[in-house]
Order: C-alpha cells, then sequence, then structure tokens
DNA sequence: GTATCTGCAAAACATTTGCAATTCT
DNA sequence: AGAATTGCAAATGTTTTGCAGATAC
C-alpha cells in the first residue's frame, strides 16, 4: 500500500475515516480472509460491542461501491469480501471451506470470443480440494 | 446429446423421469438462458398450472446432485442454472441482465498456481456490456 | 399397495429499508 | 448545530424443511 494509513487511504478514495469502518478495512486487509458479512460481525463484536450488521452491510456496500473491495461469489448464496481488487483466481476448498487467493497474469485470461462485448471485471474461481485435505493422511 | 429422448437421459442418470422433471430439464436444455429458480417457476407455470416453486427447487438440486445442470453464481445473490455441465464461459451484461455462454477450451483456462490443490470445477465469469447495449445507438 | 414425490405453510437465512437516536466535526 | 452515520425493527427475498395428501408403478 503507498499509504502510511489506513485511514489516509480511505480519505484519499472519499470515505470519511469513522471508527468502526477503519476496523471492518483493516480486518479486511489484514486478514485477508475473505470473510462473508457474517463473519466479520462475529470476529468485530468483542472489539466493537456496539457494532451491528447493518453497520457491517453499510459499509461493505460503501466499499463496494468506491471500489476499496470486491465480491466474491464462490459457491451457495454466500457473498464474501475481498479487499484486494486487483483480478486474481480464487480456490475454494469443499472440505475444509477455505477461500485462497492465486495469481493469475492478466494476460493468461482467456480469451473474450465474444465479438463486440465490453467486459469490465472478470472472475476466475476454481473449486476442489485444497492440498492440506487432499492427502488423507493429514485429516 | 447421445439420447433419443430427455427420460431416456434421465433415467440413464439414475432419474425417475417424472413430469415435472421431464418439463424442467427440457426448458433448461432448449432455452439456455440460465434461468433463476423464479423465471423457470414463472415461465413453467402455464403449461403445468400445479406446479409449485418447491418443486422447481427440489427438482435442481436433484439435477445438482445427479451432475445435470450447474449452478452460475455470477452477480448478487442470484443463483442461475444452466444445463451445460461442461466447462464454459459466462458473460453476464450489466446492462440488460442477459447472460451469455462463450466457448474456452479446456487447455486455455490459467493455470492454478497453488501446490498440491486438486481442483475440481473451474467458473469463468466475465461481467461487463454486451455487444447490443455497448452500441449507444441501438439503446 | 407401497415407495416416492409434490405442494403448502412455516422456518431459516441473507439483505435492505425506514426511521429515530447518536456521533462526528 | 447540522449533516452524516448508526442500530433497531420490520420488510423483502431466497432457499429449506416438515408433513399430509397425491401420484407413480
Amino acid at each position: 500500500m503507498t499509504h502510511d494509513t489506513v485511514e489516509e487511504y480511505l480519505i484519499e478514495n472519499g470515505i470519511r475515516p469513522l471508527q468502526k469502518r477503519t476496523l471492518i478495512y483493516k480486518y479486511l486487509m489484514t486478514k485477508k480472509n475473505h470473510p462473508t458479512v457474517e463473519t466479520i460481525y462475529k470476529e468485530l463484536l468483542p472489539k466493537s460491542p456496539s457494532l451491528s450488521k447493518t453497520t457491517v452491510y453499510n459499509v461493505l456496500n460503501l466499499f463496494l461501491e468506491k471500489n476499496l473491495v470486491q465480491t466474491i461469489n464462490i459457491e451457495g448464496n454466500e457473498l464474501r469480501y475481498d479487499a484486494n481488487t486487483k483480478s486474481h483466481g480464487h480456490f475454494k476448498c469443499e472440505t475444509c471451506g477455505k477461500v485462497f487467493d492465486f495469481e493469475v497474469q492478466e494476460e493468461n485470461y482467456p480469451q473474450l470470443t465474444l465479438e463486440g462485448f465490453m467486459p469490465r471485471k472478470t472472475h476466475y474461481y476454481v473449486v476442489g480440494q485444497c492440498a492440506t485435505c487432499a492427502v488423507p493422511s493429514l485429516n
């Protein structure tokens, strides 16, 4: 990040760095765990006992609008959030449920074979078993 | 399809070809419109007035289990269904809302750079504007 | 005739909205 | 003080579940 503090970064993106906003952004940025709203709420409640789920929704929708986060729609009906907005792949392990990032160079994405279509955002999702869960002896 | 009838195809996949199941499968197969549950229900109700949404859910979940359909989770919280279970790309137009298929050769998918991970299914989604909506004069 | 399937109603979730109270500067 | 933000409760939307009645073979 090219910014000294999260607060400055939020300001530069037109977001007033209120306590709960800063808390949620720091959580996303440091945990990189692609959490659901439920997870964010549960994990931050001890640190911010007056936090409400409505605020988590409000703040995430604001971040989305300002392009500070992207949503991940990898499986079922669970929306997850990612503070990394660059194009990259996501892998969901069907055994342990974790979501992993992986690098994909922009130029390695497959060609869009639809004439005249204007792509804006690309998502590449892989579902399977992670290295740990794929080794039976470790279970 | 390598089968004379949808009914035979369902039987071969361990599914009793009941009226509503056959109706729903034929709809998915011929329309190729990546419908939501709501769409399927609304479109088939005239043809099958006793159809219920519960049955649409039941049947789709059965098809999913037997790998006759795949789900598409391209945007928002709307689950869509696709009777084409081969790997292919999906493009969602943010203007008109339609979902388009496009071909991607299996070998053109980007490399999964996670050591020891076992991929099972790959989704490649592109969001943007379709050819029609991208041309202002046609709007 | 018996298993299975269907449809209703209710339950379980996820997300949004309206509004009054609170907080920020 | 004044504008923006928050939190509650209710509304909305989607999917699942329990169960009684209907259907398939």
